[in-house]
DNA sequence: ACCTGAACACCGTTCAAGT
DNA sequence: ACCTGAACACCGTTCAAGT
């Protein structure tokens, strides 16, 4: 009887969508009733599809982390290995700003993202960092690389005359690199001149 | 007439119980509604002192801006002066926990603070960072104690087995000076021992 | 000048009823 | 099983009317 044609509403068409409109509008801008309208479908259908509103957010953010492209493990420098995990996530980030920025206020929308977390472990023990160390630097730097996706998506970054973001983004990165080079085993140790 | 005392309702009296609201609450919990219930007044009544929810809000994150406390510009390395610098942002964010989230995906609520931008740019010439580097740092160290201070203030951080926040941040900010050591001019170069 | 009630166009969600 | 309409308790905001 649904106005739709016969289907009776997939899961995944209701999450896409849904993430159609969060990428367009922002999470504010979706409405159960709006999302409803947008499938062609009284707002009440929904329910029988998602428990409520929270979870199916909770459902977007689990499609987007299952987008991030961890970099393998070649044998390659842990630099060039840190670099490329923090580009994909900030692909990851452009993919969908809104929802991220989402994400890094509900921090409990995508729990401790085991596979990054496990390979930025790696990494950062890869550079030396002493184990006691560990979990606290990934937290520093999950943190950084999460507040400059945010404020890049957000417009909190290139404010001033030819704000170029990707060199920014190039500097953060570096600079993060450096401070670990000589924070962690492999680089020089503090003692100044 | 209005149920309240004498008084008309003071700009800084909803101000306050506004700021008050939020930090309880979070910014979803505060409603036009809400705010005069609490206040004791009409609803509508607040609309002679504020022109809406968004201005309201503009206000309460000026409110918490201006208590930034800049470090001053003593004579210290600009590596004291920095961590100054940070610790002073951390602490305001903790004032306001769910309001600085809030900016942080609003970034123009608050526009870019002056004061702050200044000391920080000072800070990082002194650091040796060059000119043209200058504004790109400094938007990347911004971006990251963003990210750290909203990730801290929202439970992103701490998830692991005796987390000590204290000591990511301590860790957070050393990775910043050492990046910063590395790159800028006054630091020791590169040449490891 | 300041306040107010009624009203409008929205929300998320429950529930009893329909096929 | 799946859908639906009516209803409830909320929103922000406008506006004409009150003192």
């Amino acid at each position: 009887m649904s106005a739709r044609r016969g289907e009776p509403l997939t899961h995944h068409e209701i999450s896409a969508t849904a993430l159609r409109m969060v990428d367009a509008g922002g999470v504010e801008a979706l409405s159960m009733r709006k999302l409803a309208a947008e499938l062609d479908v009284n707002p009440m259908s929904l329910y029988h599809h998602v428990e409520n509103k929270t979870a199916l957010i909770r459902q977007l953010c689990a499609l987007a982390v299952s987008r991030l492209e961890l970099p393998p493990d070649d044998g390659s420098h842990w630099q060039d290995q840190l670099r490329a995990l923090a580009h994909a996530y900030r692909s990851l980030a452009r993919l969908h700003p809104a929802l991220w920025a989402y994400v890094q206020v509900h921090p409990e929308m995508i729990g401790r993202e085991d596979g990054m977390w496990a390979v930025l472990c790696r990494i950062l023990a890869a550079a030396g960092v002493p184990g006691e160390d560990l979990l606290h630097t990934g937290e520093a730097l999950y943190s950084f690389v999460s507040g400059f996706v945010t404020a890049e998506s957000q417009g909190g970054l290139g404010g001033h005359a030819g704000g170029d973001v990707d060199r920014t983004f190039e500097i953060a990165v570096d600079l993060i690199v450096s401070g670990l080079e000589r924070h962690g085993g492999s680089g020089a140790r503090p003692e100044a001149p």
